[in-house]
Order: structure tokens, then C-alpha cells, then sequence
DNA sequence: TGTACATCAGTGAACGCGCGTTCACTGATGTAC
DNA sequence: TGTACATCAGTGAACGCGCGTTCACTGATGTAC
């Protein structure tokens, strides 16, 4: 991960390589091992660059946290449009591609859900979550409507399933699962095919057969 | 929350009121703003002073982290006992004591759950937080004997309400909820109810009448 | 009850360190003519 | 194509700061006799 210098010079393309690097970072020793003079050693470049690209630490940090929103919501929207157009399959296919980005990218995960996160400051990055939020619902909405989930207020359900794989993620990626005895990796399938299960179980109109 | 000094020169019970005065600037300002400085200063002592307490900063990390989980188990456990004598209603009322603790002792939370948590070098923690998750676990198989959740390995089961109420915990803690738009405290016991209901939907022998 | 002394739990000055950030500068690049 | 010049994106020294931790010390407390 430590970056080559590429023209003398002139990066080419520093932001984007200190995005990656404070990634890196943080997915291996933690967000507070993040400091931005380490990061430019790290990166290949004096001190006083990263100041071009960013205004202080916080503004990298929105910058990565950003990154994680758009990248979460595209991991979502494809695992969605990959899966059968079953509305109970596609979410259970949403709540799997959360869990796994979340493993797979552990240095934005960890920033995007910061305490004292700065999503309810920034405009951009809150928009940014919300329509992942948004994703969760709508397929949420739609099992409603086929009658595979509770009818009536929606964001009860929502929140179940957000907070379901949410809290797996966390739980895994802070690696706060007992060792040896719990695999998240083969839960995760099964725990959102429950979740599945649990919300047909509890739809009014079934109008699939029961498994 | 500023202590006064007591008696003069000894403090009395100095360990207890470094760790309250921690938990209460974590709270308010999160864990970075902790430093052993301030918090001296904050306690009414020298700088010196905590180190006849705690070996170093991570020290006192972890005696916060061991009093939470051992509230924790022990606000799952009084509100279990608090209960119905129904199983689903004692996994409910565990579900509830585990928001609802994170939520009134956000400081101990975050320190319980930092990424990088000491839990798993810590014998004494490890064991403290594998308490909490054994009252789950029972209670899970509980619902299970009693034909009011999927038989079999619990393990997914106890992983799935872990992570619920674990996930709502956090989203909560951390603020990442749409402000506005999502009451937790008012969700909570709908979300755990919701719960009891899906596993007890999806249990094979039903005891009690559909709601 | 009084005295000597060991131990405990404070003080506060001092240390070295790495950090975020600033700033005058300079080399590289792009553009107008 | 060549030159002048504006702009961009680096450098690297310097700043002040607060931090964790140490240590020689001292006042308070408890205990043995």
C-alpha cells in the first residue's frame, strides 16, 4: 500500500492515493492511528501537501466517509439487481451486500458510522447515506405490498432490517464476535435468509408457497 | 459531574471518580476527547495522581469496559427476572435491557465496543462480555425448547438477536439514525416485540394461539 | 493513650514526542500569443 | 514552434500545543508496641 512516487514531481493523482492510504490505515491499526503527517510519509510526500487537497483532518475523513456511502449504496443496488425479482430475495441479497461491504472495507465503514459522525453536519454526506437508507426501504415497501411483511408503517420493518445488519457488521468488523465459536462469514447468509423468513412469516397475504 | 475534593489531601475513593468522570467526558464528547490530563484536572488532582490507580491509559479503558459489561449482564438479567415466565417474553425483555442500557450509559457502550476493543486480550473483560452473551444465548434456547423458535443449532438465532438489538444499540448510540424521522425509544420495544414474533413464527410447535 | 515508623496516595515539575497546521518558497505544467 | 507568464501542487522548516508518563517529594493514615 505504501506508494511509489510516480513523476518527480507532481503526483498525479495525491487525493485520491491519500484516500486510499488513510483507508489502509485505518483498516489495520484503527482510526485513531490515523495522523495526517504519517500519512504523507506514507503517501511519499512532504507534510504540508495533503493541505492542498484537503482543508484539516476532518475534511479527509468526510472525504473517506463519503466514499463509503457511494460505494455502500452501489454494493446494494447491484447485489439488488443481480438477485431474483422476488422482493424477499432482493432483500435478503441487500442485507448481505451490507454486511459484506462492511467486511470488505473496514476503514470506511468504521469512519462512516464514527461517533459524533459528521453526517448530521454535512449535507452531502448525509444525502449520500440516506439513499442507502432509501435502498432498504423500498425493497422493504415492496415486500409489504406482495404481502411477504407486515402491512402498515414501514419504518418499524426498516429499521429491524437496518439494525439486523448493522449490527452483525459491527459486531464483526470490531471484531467483537467470540472467536472460534461464531463464523460471520457463513452466518451472514443465513441470518438474512431469516430475516426473509421472519418477514414472509409474518405477511398477511402469502402468495408464495411455504417452504 | 465535577468532583470536589473531599477531605484535603486524601481522596477517598479516587479509582471510582476517575472512572465516572471518564465515562461522563466520553459521553459528552466522545472517547478521543479522553485524556488522562484533563480528566485529572476534571477530577479535582494532579496530574500524576490516576497512575497510583490504573498502569496506563488503556488501563483505565478497560476497568470502564469491565463495569459495563458487567452492568450490562446485569440490567439484561434483572429485567429478564422481571418478566413473564414465557420465554418470548423474557428474550423481549432482555432485547429491551440491552438497548436501553446502551442508550443510558452510552460512555460505558462505546468503550465496550471500540474497534480495536481489549476485550479479546483481556481475560477478565472477555469472560465479563461472554457473560451478557450466555443470558442471550439461554434465553434463546429457551424459545427453542419450547417450540416457539426454529429448533436445531442456536447459534444463528442467538447471532441474529445479538445483532439486532446490538445494531440498534449503535445506530442509536452513535446518532446515525435519520434525526426526525426514527424514535428509537419508541421503536425499541416495537422492534424487540417484532422479534419475538418472528421467532415465534417461525417455531415449529406452537403453544400459544396467533395473536 | 502516646509515640515511632511503614505505607499509602497525593503533588507538581519535568521529559520527550508527535501532532495539526502554516507559510514562504519553488519546480512543473498549461496557455496565450 | 518558441517564449512569457499565470497557476497549480509540491517542499520542508517552523510554530505552539497538549499529551502520556516519570519521579523525587511529602502529607495523611494506619499499626505495633
Amino acid at each position: 500500500m505504501r506508494v511509489k512516487k510516480k513523476a518527480g514531481y507532481h503526483h498525479g493523482d495525491l487525493r485520491q492515493t491519500l484516500i486510499a492510504v488513510s483507508v489502509d490505515v485505518i483498516t489495520r491499526q484503527g482510526l485513531d492511528a490515523l495522523s495526517l503527517r504519517a500519512l504523507a510519509t506514507r503517501a511519499g510526500v512532504s507534510s504540508g501537501a495533503p493541505y492542498h487537497h484537503f482543508a484539516d483532518r476532518a475534511d479527509l475523513l468526510a472525504a473517506i466517509a463519503l466514499e463509503g456511502f457511494e460505494q455502500l449504496a452501489q454494493a446494494m443496488l447491484s447485489h439488488r439487481d443481480a438477485a431474483p425479482a422476488d422482493p424477499i430475495a432482493r432483500l435478503d441479497a441487500i442485507g448481505q451486500a451490507y454486511v459484506l461491504y462492511a467486511h470488505t472495507h473496514p476503514g470506511h465503514f468504521r469512519v462512516m458510522f464514527r461517533d459524533n459522525s459528521p453526517a448530521g453536519r454535512n449535507p452531502t454526506l448525509s444525502a449520500a447515506s440516506q439513499r442507502a437508507y432509501q435502498l432498504l426501504r423500498e425493497v422493504v415497501e415492496d415486500c409489504q405490498r406482495a404481502g411477504r411483511a407486515p402491512a402498515g408503517d414501514s419504518s418499524a420493518l426498516v429499521l429491524t432490517a437496518w439494525s439486523l445488519v448493522h449490527g452483525l457488521a459491527t459486531l464483526w468488523v470490531d471484531g467483537a464476535l467470540p472467536t472460534g465459536r461464531i463464523d460471520p462469514a457463513k452466518q451472514t447468509p443465513v441470518i438474512t435468509g431469516l430475516l426473509g423468513r421472519m418477514f414472509d412469516a409474518l405477511g398477511l397475504h402469502k402468495t408464495a408457497p411455504p417452504s
